[in-house]
DNA sequence: CCAAAAGTGTTATATATACACCCATGT
DNA sequence: ACATGGGTGTATATATAACACTTTTGG
């Protein structure tokens, strides 16, 4: 480490043993949508390889590399784990107690979406292996505090949904106002009424209608995409730009 | 240790290397009233005795200890500044941009709030040598990034004050309904219907009438104090608890 | 009595919610 | 034709906002 700044001797000492390790995990969110139709929340988990924990499943994540920004480890990781690139991406917390891994660790937690159609197809270049997709709302006994950080990362998601549209991060390019309302069905865990979502989304100006349908089954709907100017209105001071 | 891909021995010792010096900063908020009544939102700075930015001002804060969690390192550094116990403490977020210290810093900063009365009593074992109070809204030039995040918590704190009861964390155990008014106009920078404010504030059902009134100019003031039991429910999963 | 803040009432507008109904397509 | 989801209309409740008005004190 080389020091730049002039900083006495003793202080150096002092700053120096007071280094922490810190570790950058994600909460990566996809959707999954089952035979019938219906969607649900879908986030990827990777199996401990060594102790503490070995063979429990557990958030992805990695240390933190000295030259690296906590939003680029926070991708990165990201990227090891799935082979994917988020369509959303923000800090959740940093959490730091003493007691929550059997050395002295500070996790910086983010959270992410990824878009349904990404989510399945694989990626030569990262780690197959050890991850597996869970149902968010089933997931088994996870390593050292994870589980309640997926449970926190679930209600800032559910909040989220409410007052912006990071929605949109689950779907691909194009949508019908089904699939948006599946997306937020799944996501709130409750349905919602197919003509007051409608009203609602249109009224917030946020869709561009497109000339194109979705057809398939009964009558088709129309496709709709996001409006990209409203954007950077919505985030608030500290969202990750990718 | 929150590694959770396959690590060789040759990544676990590059992990080892890479502990890095994690800061805690707060940016601690409280109410000043100016001579004419007016309330405004004020917080304490610290002058830098050694460089970088030696001689400019920053929020308050110090390294983390390895022996403390993140919560116990904002309100040590706290209590060190500004010799009081905050009446309201979260953690704002993990700042980690390589490039915003000379030397790689992680900062967790928290914000706080303490109230009017005692943010002007002196407290015997704090420093008071380096401390001042400033308007939030005519912060000079801070170091490092620390203007950026002082913003970021202004607009926490107005967000958070619309949908919360933290504004009590501003005001003495009773307060009337014109004293609360002027906390939410001074972080909100606007003036608010006394009359719809009243509804606003007692439909929500967090305050508790007193039998005690305010006297001293014009019609006395009904003193109400917050309801307790509301307390809990309100706190998304991860708040403080003091 | 008067000024000024405390507190109540009334109305207009916007938004949320429930639900009846028509439309367009594949089968 | 008919079942089904797409899409529109409408009524009711509730929240927000603007502002007129009455009440109660100090001076």
């Amino acid at each position: 480490m080389t020091r730049t700044t002039l900083l006495d001797a003793a202080h150096e000492a002092a700053a120096a043993s007071t280094a922490t390790r810190v570790a950058v995990s994600t909460v990566i969110f996809s959707l999954r949508r089952s035979p019938d139709g219906r969607a649900s929340v879908v986030l990827p988990l990777v199996t401990r390889t060594r102790d503490p924990h070995q063979g429990q499943w557990a958030l992805p994540g990695g240390w933190l590399d000295i030259t690296e920004s906590l939003d680029a480890a926070a991708a990165r990781t990201l990227a090891e784990t799935t082979g994917l690139a988020p369509s959303y991406l923000e800090q959740l917390y940093a959490f730091g107690a003493v007691d929550r891994s059997p050395t002295r660790v500070i996790s910086i937690v983010y959270w992410a979406l990824v878009r349904e159609d990404e989510s399945r197809s694989a990626s030569p270049d990262h780690d197959q292996e050890n991850v597996a997709w869970f149902d968010a709302s089933a997931l088994p006994a996870l390593a050292f505090d994870h589980n309640e950080i997926v449970e926190y990362a679930l209600w800032r998601l559910r909040n989220k949904v409410g007052y912006s549209r990071v929605a949109h991060g689950l779907l691909a390019d194009e949508f019908t106002l089904a699939e948006l309302r599946e997306v937020y069905e799944a996501i709130l865990g409750r349905r919602l009424d197919p003509a007051n979502f409608r009203r609602q989304v249109e009224n917030a100006g946020n869709l561009v209608p497109t000339d194109s349908f979705r057809t398939g089954s009964h009558r088709p709907a129309r496709l709709y995409r996001y409006n990209q100017d409203a954007e950077l209105a919505e985030r608030g001071p500290l969202t990750v730009r990718q």
